[in-house]
DNA sequence: CTGAAAGCGCTAACAA
DNA sequence: TTGTTAGCGCTTTCAG
């Protein structure tokens, strides 16, 4: 069972050169000559020698592993944000030969940063303290999805306001007057920032804001559900729905077509996320697309620099969020 | 920027014992004095140190890291069985306060096991030279979602073969007898054996297998469309198709559906996964349930068996799947 | 260009 | 119960 560790020391007598030789064959230092290198290599080869990566990280005192702290709000796991992000920060750290060490935080047992040379948080929902730890330790970390200012971490983030706003602005472009939203959990900013978006964009074209347009849902699609319910019936149903996610929309959609009417001819729909989901179903959604996952490359690219020291002032990025014009959403019927 | 690291000995200092008692405390090992044990933690507090991981791993020897390696295969993050992996290794790690290393391999670039005390591959897609390494190097791993008795490794599959036996089972008992399958990969183990058991059922119930009733899949979606429209074009389009996945069982409904055709009066569909899409649409699908979950949670247990030296022998589980009744399959009409 | 030797921060015999 | 000390495996001055 216990086939005992091949050594750099086991290398470097087998090469006939010493350890510190050896090193800088894997270190590739230059200062090693052919003859010595190559035959170094070769017992590298043969003793199927492989560096000890912890003792590495010891003794050059760096360490390159990039933490994911990804909160665990119920049904995060199932979501379109989720996958993205780890994807993209997954495949970011593959390609600069990162080591990414993956944590789920419920925001009650802290994270164990000891390990990480970095930390990229997903969002911050409940794990302030996670953050301010790290902070503390002076570990580089940067916030995602979440724009941090208030505790003057480095963050990337996408602009839902704007989002929100492009898309909402469609919507009386086309003629909508009345135009509900079932809006993202209010915990989240994404969600509040959504909604603030879709008032803004209203008040700027002289279009009241009714308290009954704006219904409450938490990004799933049960909660949608609930309220495209109560939105379709209303004496004064909306002409439009603009949903905080897609998963949303997509019941909405559901919903509405459930009670006879169609989408878009009756009701338009509009989400937000640019979900692959959007594809399917009856009629493919309009809605926002983010950049999730440009946005996670970019959280890795980022803090590599930091952790390398070539970054000394704050990040702060918003990345852009552009309307992707698809079926769901059609001019308003000039009754 | 570079406040100077906390070492044990600072602690020591401060507390007035050696740094073999600080690392006694740290280990809670009990050999401590009450009155040390408290002026430990209070310099410990004070200084906030938190003792270097790595320097731990070298010392003990040991690391109780868990890699996790996912194959990049199109479309693998878009898919309920890399989310449902992640989130179950995820949370059980978070549970035995094991590290999570994240890798997504594309099979070409060899995973550095370095740093991992044991390695879980979902899956066998290509990268079997990264198993056979790991193997090689005699680093404990276990493999997820296929039955590898080929390679002699440890593992914990699902019973694919069982799985797709009862679905069609069902078909079969509800009446049908032009029951379709949409496979799925056929470079996938489940692929093979959800296409196998199909055909096992027929031929036991004395149904001829017919070619044309067998449409190449891959999961996806798109490929499902292919799929189902070439079923329904056919003379005697079927009464029950039997999809190895639910999102390419959604997709068949839609298709359906478009064709002015009803689920599941006209045309059964029978999906595999229990995906949580399952619920939403036109109708809830019926399909069968594979513990994911749970195979992603007992791998890391036995992963942790195993890199203890608990478990000598190879770990071979098949975990049960089982038939979700839902409404997208009725009784053939008896025409 | 090369190698001896001093760490990196912590753990674990072994004595005391 | 405590502390001394020798490593863990590798990198990196610093002479040679």
């Amino acid at each position: 069972m216990a086939e005992k560790k091949v050594r750099i020391e086991d290398v470097a007598k087998l090469a006939g050169v010493s350890i510190t030789t050896v090193s800088r064959v894997i270190n590739k230092i230059p200062t090693v000559t052919e003859d010595n290198r190559k035959r170094t290599e070769e017992a590298i080869r043969k003793l199927k020698f492989r560096p000890d990566v912890t003792a590495q990280r010891l003794a050059k005192g760096v360490n390159y592993t990039v933490g994911l702290v990804i909160p665990r709000y119920e049904g995060i796991f199932f979501s379109f944000f989720a996958m993205e992000i780890i994807r993209g920060v997954g495949m970011a750290c593959e390609g600069l030969k990162l080591d990414l060490l993956l944590h789920i935080s419920n925001g009650r047992t802290p994270v164990n940063l000891g390990n990480m040379g970095g930390v990229i948080f997903a969002d911050i929902l409940g794990n302030e303290k996670d953050i301010t730890a790290a902070l503390d330790e002076n570990i580089p970390c940067i916030v995602i999805n979440n724009v941090a200012d208030a505790i003057g971490v480095n963050y990337i983030a996408v602009d839902n306001l704007g989002g929100a706003k492009k898309a909402v602005e469609y919507l009386v472009n086309i003629g909508h007057k009345k135009i509900a939203t079932i809006a993202g959990d209010p915990i989240t900013q994404a969600g509040v920032q959504r909604l603030e978006g879709y008032k803004t964009i209203l008040e700027k074209n002289g279009i009241a804001i009714k308290d009954e347009y704006i219904v409450k849902g938490d990004y799933s699609r049960r909660s949608a559900r609930i309220a495209a319910e109560k939105l379709l019936n209303l004496k004064e149903p909306p002409t439009a729905i603009f949903a905080a996610s897609d998963d949303m929309a997509l019941e909405a959609v559901e919903v509405i077509l459930e009670k006879g009417l169609k989408v878009p001819e009756d009701i338009s729909v509009l989400g937000f996320d640019d979900n692959p989901a959007c594809l399917y179903g009856p009629v493919t959604l309009t809605t926002v697309k983010q950049p999730l996952f440009e946005m996670a490359q970019e959280a890795v690219r980022e803090l590599q620099k930091i952790i390398a020291g070539k970054t000394k002032t704050l990040v702060k990025k918003i990345l852009p969020a552009e309307l992707v014009i698809r079926e769901s959403c059609a001019n308003a019927k000039s009754k």
